[in-house]
DNA sequence: TCCTAGCCGTGGTCTGGCTCACATCATGGA
DNA sequence: TCCATGATGTGAGCCAGACCACGGCTAGGA
């Protein structure tokens, strides 16, 4: 059952069996149905969650209450570990775009995990450094690429973690709206529809309703840098 | 002497004394005149370093040859320790801005550290943490702001970490050409020399070779958000 | 069943910021 | 001292992409 995607799951995946069900029977269980919110910019709190089932999106408002998303992510993916190491008010409003449910920790109760157990701390600190490495390429793909290309790389980034490959082609079901998507890569809704619009002309991919289906990757994806 | 600066690093800041003291002798050195080249972007290398004196940039370089810079970094910050805990190549060029040096930690040897020092690794993982928001501000504000925005944000960031203040307002010697800062912003050489040429105009800072003096702290503050 | 609210597709206009093209100003080496 | 080289100021033109304004589509609730 949920085992193995927490299984899969970083924070775990340096511990035994016995020590992995351990940690979960100590974890607490949260479901949300799909558009309601886990938590708010500038809310305190100190739990670390794991998606255990669907997808969230990570974002953040401007103060003229523009949204700009931060990431989506699926089963095993963690969030909400920033307010755990440096501490301070939650830097983004987490909402699920599905129906999902979440396995949390808190802040105590993680420290305590860490203590003699250096290998958990090791598995933390490469999830940290790999997601400053992406935070890193996010910046770069803003100063350097323009928005079909980010919305091209976006799409490989979601085929990669949520797609289905089947005869037609690679069926990636990403439940998002074109706005979000447009939120995803920093970009207007009406230019991100253009660029989908474009690429599905080009016979590169199908447009369905929340979800795409990619026929040629490889042009997609030399459009895509 | 440098041991000062030393203590001030996160990496060192949980240890006592000795156990400081013990670290830096394990430490390397390195010593590099302005302009010169830590490592490159896509080198392979397991080094952590810590800024001793003087200032680097760290950038990266798109395909078509223009570049970007994540970071301006000073005494006391650390670098390199993304490729230690998410293995793979840099994923920037570090190169001085001044005359500098620094010490530096081999993978192993940090391992060995954080081995039975939990304030460490937890150091380590604040640090990171730390990093990361500050990436995901720096996304929310190519996003959402404009060129003056980002440069009024950017000399605010150089002025908090290597500003002095003076009767006349607050000296900030940030070592970078226009261009430089461009690329720290990820503009056009031009736009922000227009934006900084604004500002002067408006009597909120003095321009200055590699170098500005703040005079209206507070319409600087509210221009950059 | 109809109606309403949210998506989606697509044109037209306007502008921030990039590119190009110079002129000027330092600064250090011969 | 004089020149070369890089840094700095500034204007002109152009264009990607934001913003605006629709019309059509679909799904869920009354």
């Amino acid at each position: 059952m949920d085992n193995d995607v927490l299984r899969q799951a970083p924070l775990f995946s340096a511990l035994d069996d016995e020590a992995a069900t351990a940690l979960r029977a100590s974890m607490g269980e949260t479901k949300l149905r799909r558009g309601e919110v886990l938590f708010h910019e500038g809310d305190s709190g100190d739990k670390l969650y794991v998606v255990v089932d669907g997808k969230v999106k990570l974002g953040r408002t401007s103060s003229d209450g523009r949204e700009n998303l931060l990431a989506i992510l699926g089963p095993g993916q963690m969030f909400g570990e920033l307010s755990l190491f440096d501490p301070g008010p939650r830097s983004a409003t987490v909402t699920t775009v599905t129906d999902a449910s979440f396995a949390s920790l808190s802040h105590d109760d993680l420290l305590r995990w860490l203590e003699g157990r250096p290998m958990v701390a090791h598995g933390l600190l490469s999830q940290l450094a790999s997601r400053l490495r992406k935070a890193n390429d996010v910046v770069a793909d803003l100063v350097f690429s323009d928005v079909p290309g980010r919305v091209a790389k976006a799409l490989l980034d979601l085929a990669d973690r949520f797609g289905r490959s089947a005869d037609d082609g690679i069926h990636v079901h990403h439940d998002l709206t074109q706005e979000e998507l447009a939120q995803l890569v920093g970009a207007s809704r009406e230019t991100v529809n253009k660029a989908l619009a474009d690429f599905a002309s080009r016979g590169w991919l199908r447009l369905e309703p929340r979800s795409v289906v990619i026929m040629d990757l490889e042009r997609l994806s030399r459009r895509a840098r």
